[in-house]
DNA sequence: CTGAAAGCGCTAACAC
DNA sequence: GTGTTAGCGCTTTCAG
C-alpha cells in the first residue's frame, strides 16, 4: 500500500487539508508547519496520487493527442512541438495512432474523453461526419493541428497550404515551364485534394496556362510508390519539364526514378516539393521545397489549446502560420 | 454535469452495481436487464469515467513511455511498435520526452508514477544512478527498450549491438580492409561506448589486426556534424579505406562529404552503417547496413511489460531480438 | 442475479 | 492558519 496524504498528515500532526495545501503551493500555511510537512513528505516518500486528484478536482492536467502515425516524420516532429509546450504548462500527453481510419478515430476520441483529458489535439487527413459528431459530444476544447476543417467550425492551426503550392508552382512557371506535373499524395487528404491542388491550378490559370488534368497524378505517399510511378509519369503526353511534388518522400522517389534512367535534376526536370525534412537535404541535388514549420504547428496548437482550456477569449480560432520556399538545387 | 453511472441506474431502475456489471462485461446479469441498461447507456450517452474507475480499481490501463526525443526516427518507430501492442491489450500511453537529461528523466518517472501508470517503458542513452534509484521506488514493472542496462538488473529488450557491430566490421575485413574507421555517435551512449565499440575491437582482434585508437572517431549524431567531420576523418594517418558508421544519419553525412570532394563510395571507401531507416535507401549508393528492428523492439517491450503487469512468470527478463545485415551498394 | 454500502485518495467549501 | 466534512464516480465485497 502506497503512502497517502493521510499518512503524511498523521506523521506531521496536521490535517490532510494542510498537507494538501502544502502540496499545492497554497500560501495560507505557516512556514514552520510547511517545513514540517515537507519533511514528512520527504521522509515517507509520499507521491501525490494524480488519479484521486483528478477525480476530486475534475481536472487531469492531461491532454489527448490523436495522430495518424507517430512513426511518420510529419507527425513526430509536430508532436514534439506539442509536447514541449505541454511540458511548459505542466500537461501530460496521451498519444494514440489512428492510421486515419474513421472508425478508429471515433473510438479514440471516445476513449480519450473517457480518460477525462482536459483537451484534445487531433490530426487527420480529413474530418469525417462521424468524427465531427463525436467531437460535438466533447465537453473539452479540441484543436486540429496541420489538419484542414473544410467547414471552418473547429479551432485549427495550419499554414496556407494552397498559397504555398501557388508559390512553388509559380516559381516553376517563372523558370519558363509550361507543362508542370503535380504528383500529389492521396486525394483522400483534404490538404492534397483541395489546398495544394487549388494552389497548383490557380498558379497556372493566373498566367493563362491551361490546366491539363492528365498532369495531376495521385500516388501513395511512399518512396517506393513514387519511384515506381515515375515510369508512368515520364510517358505523359506533351513532355512535362517540371514537377511539383506533394512531399519530400514523393520527390525523392521521383528523383531516384529520374536518375536511374540516366537523366538528371534540374537539367532534364526541375523539381519542387513540400515539407523540407532531412530527406530534402541529404539527397543530391538537394531539393528546393516549401518549408512546413512542423514543430511550430504543434507548439502553437498546444498553446492555443491551453488558452481554450483556461476559458480565455481567443480572437481567432483559425491560426495560419507563415511558410517559406527554401531554394536549393533541384531548380535552376 | 456529465452523465454518471448513477443517472443510468436510476433511468434503468437498477442499482449502480448492475450498471457497473454491464459496463464491465460481467456475465452475472440477466440478458433482459442487460439490454435495458445498455439502452439507457445509449440513450443518455453515458461514458464511463476512467479516472473514477482508476481510483476505485487501482488500475489505470495506462502505461508511461519515456523517450529521449520522439521526433527522432529511432524512437518514433520504436514507439509505434509499443503503441500497437498497447492498443491490442487496451492500454493507453502517456508519452514524454526526456532529451536524455538525467534530471528530467527522474522528474518524468516521478511524474508518471504519480499518474498511477500500470507500467513504464523507458529509453535513454544510459541508466544513471539517479534514474536507477528512482526506478527502485516504483511499485510497477519497468522495461527498457533499445536501452542498455550495464548492471543487467532491469528488464530489457535489445538486439545484440556488439555482435551486430562485429558482423558489420567483419564484412569490411573480409573485403580486404585493414584500416577501418569507426565513426561513432556520442560515447555518452552506452550502446556506442560499450557495445558497438567492443564489437569493432573484437572483429579486428579476431583476425589479428591492431586496434588504432585514432581510427575511433566520436561525432554528434547529426547529418551536419558528420558532414563536417569528414574533413578531419579524411586526414587520418595511414589512409583508412573503409568506414563503419554508428548510424544512418552519420553515414549519410560522411557519404555526402566524400562525394562533395569528388570521391566515391564504394570505390574509394566502403561504408557500412547501423539502423537502416529510409535514409539508407534514398541515397545513392544505397547503404549496406545493420537492420535494427525498431518496431519489433517496441512491440516486444510492450508485450513483455504486459506479462510483468499481469504478474506472469517471465523466464528471461533480458530479451535479445535478431538483427541482419542488409547488403546494398556501399560495399563492393 | 441483484442491491446496499464501504471505500479509493484527494480537493474544496466551510467553519473556527 | 488550520481542521472538518462532503463528495468526485466508480469497483468491490457482502448479503440475500
Amino acid at each position: 500500500m502506497a503512502i497517502t496524504i493521510y499518512d503524511v498528515a498523521r506523521e506531521a500532526n496536521v490535517s490532510m487539508a494542510t498537507v494538501s495545501r502544502v502540496v499545492n503551493g497554497n500560501q495560507n500555511v505557516k512556514p514552520t508547519t510547511r517545513k514540517k510537512v515537507l519533511d514528512c513528505i520527504e521522509r515517507l516518500g509520499y507521491r501525490p496520487n494524480a488519479v484521486a486528484r483528478g477525480l476530486a478536482s475534475k481536472k487531469t492536467t492531461t491532454i489527448g493527442v490523436i495522430v495518424p502515425d507517430i512513426s511518420k516524420n510529419f507527425y513526430s516532429e509536430l508532436s514534439r512541438g506539442i509536447a514541449d509546450v505541454a511540458t511548459m504548462y505542466e500537461y501530460n500527453i496521451i498519444l494514440s495512432n489512428s492510421d486515419e481510419r474513421t472508425a478508429r478515430e471515433v473510438e479514440l476520441i471516445e476513449d480519450h474523453l473517457g480518460k477525462q483529458v482536459d483537451g484534445l489535439i487531433f490530426m487527420s487527413d480529413s474530418i469525417s461526419d462521424e468524427v465531427r459528431a463525436e467531437m460535438a459530444t466533447a465537453n473539452v476544447p479540441i484543436v486540429l493541428a496541420g489538419t484542414l476543417d473544410v467547414e471552418e467550425q473547429l479551432a485549427t492551426v495550419n499554414i496556407d497550404f494552397e498559397e504555398a503550392a501557388y508559390v512553388a508552382v509559380s516559381k516553376l512557371i517563372e523558370n519558363g515551364h509550361q507543362r508542370i506535373v503535380f504528383v500529389s499524395g492521396p486525394f483522400t487528404k483534404d490538404i492534397n485534394r483541395i489546398s495544394k491542388r487549388n494552389g497548383y491550378v490557380r498558379a497556372l490559370e493566373d498566367v493563362g496556362l491551361v490546366v491539363d488534368e492528365s498532369l495531376i497524378v495521385e500516388v501513395e505517399n511512399t518512396y517506393d510508390n513514387a519511384y515506381e510511378e515515375w515510369q508512368q509519369i515520364r510517358e505523359l503526353a506533351g513532355k512535362p519539364t517540371a514537377i511539383f511534388a506533394g512531399s519530400d518522400i514523393i520527390a525523392v522517389g521521383l528523383l531516384n526514378g529520374i536518375r536511374d534512367e540516366g537523366l538528371s535534376v534540374p537539367e532534364n526536370y526541375e523539381l519542387i516539393c513540400f515539407e523540407h525534412s532531412i530527406l530534402a537535404r541529404v539527397v543530391r541535388p538537394q531539393l528546393t521545397s516549401i518549408v512546413v514549420p512542423l514543430y511550430d504547428l504543434g507548439a502553437v496548437s498546444m498553446r492555443l489549446l491551453t488558452k481554450l482550456m483556461n476559458g480565455e477569449e481567443v480572437e481567432q480560432q483559425q491560426v495560419i502560420l507563415p511558410f517559406r520556399l527554401e531554394e536549393r538545387n533541384s531548380v535552376k
